[in-house]
DNA sequence: AATATTTGGTTTATAATATAAACTACTTTA
DNA sequence: TAAAGTAGTTTATATTATAAACCAAATATT
């Protein structure tokens, strides 16, 4: 028997929770938005976005506005889950 | 100005997390015990408390006891410091 | 009595992860 | 039209975590 459950890698990063708290707030979140929240480099969150989309915790969407490329970025329904399933294991960590 | 503060890296790890739970807990814990609480390696939990030590946030002290070695860590006022600013910068990703 | 096996670890090598630097492609401004 | 800016991606490197191998001593096995 283990005393300390396993908190989920993908959401135990730092950039890759803050980016999860980031959007659970506001359900969605452009690339430019997120990076200057985070104060990540662009080329760290675009891995870290990646992962998360990959792992489908979030869905990453890329279209033009006008010229631009825009990178939209939404939590999913699991992303939500696994969030708060990691919320709930950590609290075993830090005392609720 | 960043939204998220930077979580001490030392304490945002699985294991060092939970060897510091644990110490907190109880104020005196042996390798053996800290290694079947948390589930870790030998070896592991030889690096990551070695890193705890270093960083002033553990004492580790080993001794004989009869023939066997004894290794006892203790979890020092900056090991406590540490992980309350630790939990308290982290609910500001995790939302209280 | 020699030889496994267990205990309590440490050291070292490897795998995984995070981060930064370099690059692409296009646009705007001077 | 050249320089600089925007919005990212790819790739290389540094850091970290983990596992495997090892060590020394004690205890149990044949």
């Amino acid at each position: 028997m283990k005393a300390f459950k396993d908190l989920d890698p993908l959401l135990h990063s730092q950039l890759r929770l803050a980016v999860m708290s980031l959007l659970i707030s506001v359900e969605s979140a452009e690339f430019v938005f997120i990076k200057e929240k985070t104060g990540a480099t662009a080329g760290n969150l675009s891995v870290q976005l990646d992962k998360l989309s990959k792992a489908s915790y979030i869905t990453v969407e890329k279209k033009f506005q006008g010229k631009k490329p825009v990178t939209t970025c939404k939590v999913t329904k699991e992303g939500i889950t696994a969030f708060e399933k990691y919320v709930a294991v950590l609290k075993q960590y830090i005392g609720n």
